[in-house]
DNA sequence: TTTTTATTGCAAGTAAATTGCATTAATATT
DNA sequence: AATATTAATGCAATTTACTTGCAATAAAAA
């Protein structure tokens, strides 16, 4: 078992340099389990330090180039960005705030995704990624309208 | 059995107007399997008859919220629209190019899809849309590079 | 410390899609 | 068939997420 690399290291790794701007990143991505998108993370991230937008973009498109972090684009064209956290994933995107959840892994929904997951990758043939997108109305949003 | 619509009457339908670009587009798009992007439509449209940039966003826009067509957001950030022709499909994005190709209905993913689909209409609660993306390169991408 | 080179920050630029509004043309009404 | 109603058009202008260029800065290597 590898000791979990502090995030410094975890930058290092991928060769990217550990600036102050990409740890923030990554320090924050890293304690929220909901995929945010540049803007909701350029916000949170003013609150305390002062990071310019266009190297915020570079920043998260470093990590997503080296997989440190995971890209979803909703669908209102907006990328949202996380850090995986342990086991595969499947989220929820709400139609009307394009919020994305996470599905509980107990839930019947990742537990059949993560079967053909498998599935798939053993019977077809050549490279290729499978994710599944799963819409609808969040609970706040069904209660406005 | 219901007789198939033409297209006057298939738009007219939904509550919209038969004009000279719904038609043309309807039309069009039912000739192609592969889902167009705007711009694609555009220019093959423009080959006969010439039809403004944001009349085709428009006309788009009210076939999708009507479900007379279906819309699917590449990764690249830009919509794709298709007259569903018979059975559910599954469609493969390439990263490179961002063409959409219809997967074979016979191969194993798409039944694999639409067994899961079914499966999770009947499991879970709540009304929600499930749809998958795989991704990859396309053949004449891989050659290229 | 000094050198090298990735990263930053500002301004400016793209590209897909949207909005406002006066004009036009489908459809409904008489 | 003529008129009234209202959806749809087309042009210009705008929005928005994101990208690019480039000189200045600050990590990491020497």
């Amino acid at each position: 078992m590898k000791p979990k690399l502090d995030w410094e290291s975890q930058i290092r790794e991928k060769g990217l340099r550990a600036t102050k701007a990409a740890v923030l990143v990554l320090k924050t991505l890293q304690q929220i389990k909901r995929p945010l998108s540049h803007d909701e993370l350029l916000e949170r991230l003013n609150q305390s330090s002062s990071i310019d937008t266009v190297t915020l973009y570079r920043v998260l498109d470093r990590f997503t180039q080296t997989s440190l972090i995971e890209r979803m684009l909703g669908s209102d064209r907006v990328s949202r960005y996380r850090y995986p956290q342990g086991d595969h994933h499947e989220f929820f995107e709400c139609d009307s705030c394009h919020q994305h959840f996470q599905l509980p892994r107990s839930s019947p929904l990742p537990i059949l995704l993560d079967q053909v997951s498998h599935q798939l990758k053993s019977q077809a043939s050549g490279e290729f990624a499978i994710s599944f997108n799963v819409q609808g109305t969040c609970r706040s949003c069904k209660i406005i309208s």
